[in-house]
DNA sequence: GTCTACGCATTTTTT
DNA sequence: ATGCGTAGAC
């Protein structure tokens, strides 16, 4: 494909005095109003959108604490900002990308990486929202200037993979392979144009088949750990060679070798894995000057948020993109343009290859940078970040910053210890249902939405979601990869993927006998060593199925058959008209790979599993529409509407979004849902009400955490994350027993629960309640009382008869809360944006619409009617548009619904 | 070659 | 309890 084959021609020289003299801010400082544009942007050759003086009329500094509003005017130089929960950080994020952009910075300079595709649409969103006010309610004009050329907002791992096709075939690729000069990755076999990225499920397949070769005992190696010590290799950017060398017990050694296999695996199948995508990235930004030189180029301000989560190959590829902070000349300037947001405390994943000392140490890489702490907390109540401090404080390693709430009092926490899990599910269930209802009697508004369930483990929802269900309470799970994930969907997207990469071994290993077509595990070993004795790939080897030795006729034909049905979908009926080609639609081929692989038929019988089929069928059609009606903007600011994608194209840019995309459990943002979810999903979001379950030792504290005092210190951070997405109401959760698998347990609260506990925390033993006497009310025990040591809960549990509604403190009236509140976190759950992705921009995306770019003598195509030309477009609210098409003759059809495709 | 049944081990978090 | 891998029956 590829979009990012422009983007040399978007990077321009480096535009110069942008800013100059703002730097490190002040300079600017009394300025409050809308920045002008015109007498700093450097009037480029840029297209003419570029320079939408669009920021009037936004005081981009309005309502802003001082600390927010230096970050938000900082220009050059380097930059961390330390944000605490709540304090507006995405907020003073957004702002300053667009105050940049008022400053005359052009957009296509600014890349925003976050962490997840999550986080980057929505910040996207807002930034769309600060640079195109009005948007929404302007939105319906259609063909209305687009909004070319917006600022790079994603992840770092999408980030990577535009890098990595955009240079694959790069000729100045140097020694990414030892001693290989000047060659391309693609040259040097280590991606070839198409690769594929593959998910972790494809990981662990393919690593089993290398440890088997190499005869490794699952239970001595198993392949969960032999990813992990890869993985944690490839974070630190060594590969293979590198990590073997540096290997010394036996154990290790064997590692190494399985990683060297895993690795060859992986290029030949012209694939690559999650870490991969960093690596291969930062080993090639380090050593390819050119590519560095045009990457600095195009990313002139860097922004990285949750900047404590990076891990080493993440800081490479920020430090390299950075660079020196010389400007053309060689000068040195402020330093680089590099700012980086977290916040220590709230760093999650080192268990995944997080380093925090990235954050730490950020000063002393960038001396002179300019550090901003932002404390002040404008989501929770009082009592919950005070409970919140007390707890972080508990951890050693860290640097204490004060905890400050701006909203004052609030709602005592509630502290639960109940019987099992699902006395504790329907607590947690009666406790949602009396907040709502207490809000109503208040005449409040408070709905489902506003309500969210956490937990540590996966495994735990399975309680809470029968209890929501039985309830008769909307609910939804943020899950990983729900969807794409299913067995069923999994095996269709790996046709796909066979389809898109004729080089994926593992997908063809997957496919090549779902449904049975009589290719059996034998047949498939004699193909594999068959390719190993002759050195051809495993594609190859089976291309020539003929001449592998012992496989009989029929095996042989059924090969056939099988690479057969790969081709016709490789090579799909086209439809020509007047010298253009028409494809058939993206949908239409993964209808087609559906049904013609025969998954429709085979899983015909199980109903959830063909609307699957179907539901991933209309994923393939809302992504092609979204592709083609503008949602998507390109690495050189052109939007993906602009171009005419061939189906392979669109075919790789889909499965792209499969791989990458991982929250696409469609939430229906209408539903006023419950959302449920883990700790670590949480990060970042805020519900007014917010219940945390399973606050046990091994649990939270989980057990993996407890062996040593740095693990612990993360489970702590965990917990507080999760205290702190509350903004008023906060329930959490204990069980003295819990069905581990199968088997009930006996278990300890949390010593969390213990640290938590000050003014503003009430406590109630429920343990021991029966499971019917209790209705929704709470049992208000003596107030910071503790848990008794040893046998304290054995005790009788207590309640007192409160009865429902018992909680009659009043919550603070939100609309007393600074404005920050829905400006800066707001949409958390019920976001639009879940919905398959980053990229998406809906604000301006209305401004394109369907057909955008069609004119009379247009060639079209329609999924029904196929090829037809344009006679005449009638514009307006419902355009009209009349085709002849080459089938059927004039048409008129609505532009909005017709599902016309460009094709010239 | 394909399907079923039984025995086994399994447990975190995610791009 | 669930899922996976293997062994044995159709």
């Amino acid at each position: 494909m590829d979009a990012f084959d422009d983007i040399a021609a978007a990077f321009g020289p480096l535009p110069t005095g942008v800013g100059k003299g703002a730097a490190n801010s002040g300079a600017n400082g009394g300025r409050s109003g809308p920045t002008q544009p015109a007498d700093r942007t450097p009037q480029r050759e840029l297209d003419p959108a570029h320079a939408h003086g669009g920021l009037a009329g936004i005081d981009l500094l309005a309502g802003l604490t001082e600390s927010q509003r230096r970050a938000v005017e900082h220009v050059e130089g380097p930059l961390l900002v330390l944000a605490g929960p709540g304090s507006g950080k995405t907020r003073v994020i957004t702002r300053r990308i667009a105050n940049l952009i008022g400053m005359g910075v052009p957009a296509w300079n600014i890349l925003a990486v976050t962490f997840t595709n999550k986080a980057a649409g929505e910040m996207k969103h807002r930034v769309d929202a600060l640079l195109h006010p009005g948007a929404a309610a302007a939105g319906a004009a259609r063909g209305a200037a687009p909004a070319r050329g917006g600022p790079s907002i994603s992840t770092f791992h999408s980030l990577c993979v535009r890098l990595l096709r955009r240079y694959v075939e790069h000729k100045d690729v140097r020694a990414l392979v030892n001693g290989v000069p000047e060659q391309s990755l693609a040259e040097q076999g280590v991606l070839r144009p198409g690769f594929t990225v593959m998910d972790a499920d494809d990981q662990g397949k393919l690593l089993k088949t290398v440890l088997a070769e190499l005869q490794l005992s699952s239970t001595n190696f198993p392949p969960r750990s032999v990813l992990e010590a890869i993985s944690k290799a490839k974070n630190e950017l060594l590969d293979a060679g590198e990590f073997g060398q540096r290997a010394s017990d036996f154990y290790t050694r064997t590692i190494a070798r399985a990683y060297e296999k895993y690795q060859a695996q992986l290029r030949q199948a012209n694939a690559c894995d999650f870490d991969d995508l960093l690596m291969l990235t930062a080993r090639m930004l380090r050593t390819v000057p050119s590519v560095r030189a045009e990457c600095r180029r195009r990313f002139r301000f860097i922004l990285i948020d949750e900047y404590q989560d990076t891990n080493r190959s993440q800081l490479v590829i920020a430090t390299l993109l950075a660079g020196d902070g010389k400007d053309a000349t060689g000068a040195q300037t402020s330093g680089p343009n590099i700012c980086v947001v977290g916040d220590p405390d709230q760093s999650i994943y080192a268990w995944r290859g997080a380093d925090i000392t990235n954050i730490l140490s950020f000063e002393e890489q960038y001396p002179g940078a300019t550090v901003i702490a932002l404390g002040e907390n404008f989501r929770s109540t009082e009592p919950i970040i005070a409970a919140a401090d007390r707890l972080i404080r508990r951890n050693t390693q860290r640097r204490h910053k004060p905890l400050v709430s701006t909203r004052g009092a609030g709602e005592q926490i509630e502290l639960v210890l109940t019987r099992d899990e699902h006395h504790e599910a329907r607590l947690v269930v009666d406790w949602l249902r009396a907040r709502l209802e207490q809000a109503a009697r208040d005449g409040r508004t408070l709905s489902w939405k506003d309500c969210a369930v956490f937990y540590r483990t996966n495994a735990l929802s399975r309680v809470i979601e029968d209890a929501m269900r039985s309830a008769a309470i909307p609910y939804v799970m943020v899950r990983g990869t729900a969807f794409f994930q299913r067995e069923e969907v999994r095996t269709a997207l790996a046709y796909l993927r066979c389809v898109a990469n004729p080089d994926d071994r593992v997908s063809i290993e997957r496919v090549i006998n779902t449904p049975a077509r009589g290719i059996s595990d034998k047949t498939w070993d004699a193909v594999v060593s068959h390719a190993a004795g002759t050195g051809m790939s495993v594609p190859q080897a089976l291309g020539r199925a003929h001449e592998v030795e012992g496989l009989t006729p029929r095996a042989v034909a059924a090969v056939g058959k099988f690479l057969a049905m790969l081709s016709a979908w490789r090579n799909p009926p086209t439809e020509e008209l007047m010298g253009a080609v028409a494809q058939p639609s993206l949908a239409e081929l993964v209808d087609s790979v559906v049904r013609g692989s025969g998954l429709q038929e085979l899983y015909s019988k199980e109903e959830d599993r063909v609307e699957n089929l179907a539901e991933l069928v209309s994923s393939a059609a809302d992504f092609e529409q979204q592709l083609l009606g503008g949602a998507f903007e390109l690495e050189d600011g052109t939007n993906a509407a602009d171009r005419v994608w061939s189906l392979g194209e669109k075919l790789s840019a889909y499965l792209e979004r499969t791989a990458l995309v991982a929250d696409t459990d469609a939430i229906d943002p209408r539903s006023g849902a419950v959302t449920l979810m883990t700790l670590h999903a949480a990060k970042g979001l805020e519900y007014p009400v917010v219940a945390m379950i399973g606050l046990e030792e091994g649990c939270l504290p989980h057990i993996r955490g407890l062996d040593d005092p740095a693990g612990l210190e993360e489970e702590r951070r965990l917990c507080f994350v999760g205290v702190t997405r509350a903004m008023d109401r906060l329930l959490m959760t204990s069980a003295s027993f819990r069905t581990v698998r199968g088997l009930a347990e006996r278990t300890m609260p949390s010593r969390f629960l213990e640290e938590l506990k000050g003014p503003g925390v009430r406590i109630s033993d429920q343990g021991y309640a029966v499971a019917s006497s209790f209705g929704g009310g709470f049992g208000g025990g003596s107030g910071g009382g503790g848990f008794d040591g040893g046998g304290g809960r054995a005790g009788r549990g207590q309640r007192n008869d409160d009865g429902p509604g018992v909680d009659i403190d009043e919550l603070d009236q939100r609309t007393g809360q600074s404005d920050s509140q829905d400006d800066a976190y707001g949409g958390g759950p019920g976001d639009p944006h879940r919905d398959f992705a980053a990229g998406r921009r809906s604000g301006a995306g209305a401004s394109r619409g369907p057909g955008a770019g069609l004119s009379p003598g247009s060639i079209v195509r329609h999924p029904q009617f196929g090829m037809g030309v344009i006679k005449s477009l009638t514009p307006g609210a419902n355009a009209r548009v009349q085709v002849e098409f080459k089938h059927v003759g004039l048409k008129t059809l609505v532009l909005e619904f017709a599902r016309l495709e460009r094709i010239r």
